[in-house]
DNA sequence: CTAGTTGCAAAACGTTTGCATCTTA
DNA sequence: TAAGATGCAAACGTTTTGCAACTAG
């Protein structure tokens, strides 16, 4: 599914879970499913700010919180509190953060389904998911030392 | 090193940093070493406040960051922002956490030393490391339910 | 002695909530 | 026109900070 359809298909099911369509939520899912940059509520409603100045902080949240609840974003914690989105792949994958200047990418391998099981068959744990993720310093940040 | 003798060389260590030792910062320090259960800030405090009535948060909170500093101690985020601490093993390591209660308790797996290499040379990144976290339901969780 | 550490309370931070107003369907 | 979404500002919980008092070395 490329980026546009994939608007087209959160902007679809969030009419059909109920909800209303604003230009606010229309803009904040075009952000977070478009944004490859991993971006956090502050970043979403600093770069929707000047297009809309009719939008508010409290809106990206709640924004936010729905699309959680329906499954197509994805939470991520860098530094402790931050937390970034991920609208493009609505599920766990793993990611590389710049432990210099905080940029996420994704990381383009398997995903870690084999250890889950692993460890739920180690441990007795059950609906064991994992999550991996890595700490680097990104090339642009290495050529600047 | 077992857990006393682990004591006695964070604590030896913090006198060479440069820090002084007093009574807080020792009980701090024998909590974070010997718990299994990653405390929180505030659970660490509450631990101590009965015995140490002249222990404040803020005097945990500094003296976590002096052992983080140090590199003695990781942390670990649960539910985005609650911090954990793991005064143990102050190396990066895979944990389980129940999602039901939140008990969190280490994975007897191998490190993914193999995957952050792996990273490092498919995206050019420097000093990769791997943090690999695992989401259940413990055993006692799951009779309950 | 004196530089480092403490507790307290206030501030800071990101996030959530209550509510009156406004808007979508 | 009525259910639902909005912005604002206040509340929230956790972590950090400024500062005067204290204490380890």
């Amino acid at each position: 599914m490329d980026t546009e359809a994939r608007v087209q298909h959160v902007l679809a099911r969030m009419r059909e879970h109920g909800g209303r369509m604003t230009p606010q939520r229309a803009a904040v899912v075009r952000v977070l499913v478009e944004s490859t940059a991993h971006p956090s509520a502050e970043q979403v409603y600093e770069e929707l700010l000047p297009q809309y100045p009719m939008l508010s902080l409290a809106t990206v949240y709640k924004t936010v919180a729905l699309l959680k609840e329906m499954g197509e974003l994805i939470e991520l914690m860098v530094d402790g509190v931050q937390v970034h989105f991920d609208g493009r792949q609505p599920y766990a994958h793993p990611h590389l953060v710049c432990k210099r200047c905080g940029s996420i990418i994704d990381v383009p391998i398997d995903q870690p389904h084999a250890l889950a099981e692993q460890v739920a068959q180690t441990t007795g744990y059950a609906e064991v998911s994992a999550s991996l993720d890595f700490w680097g310093v990104c090339p642009r940040c290495q050529s600047r030392e």
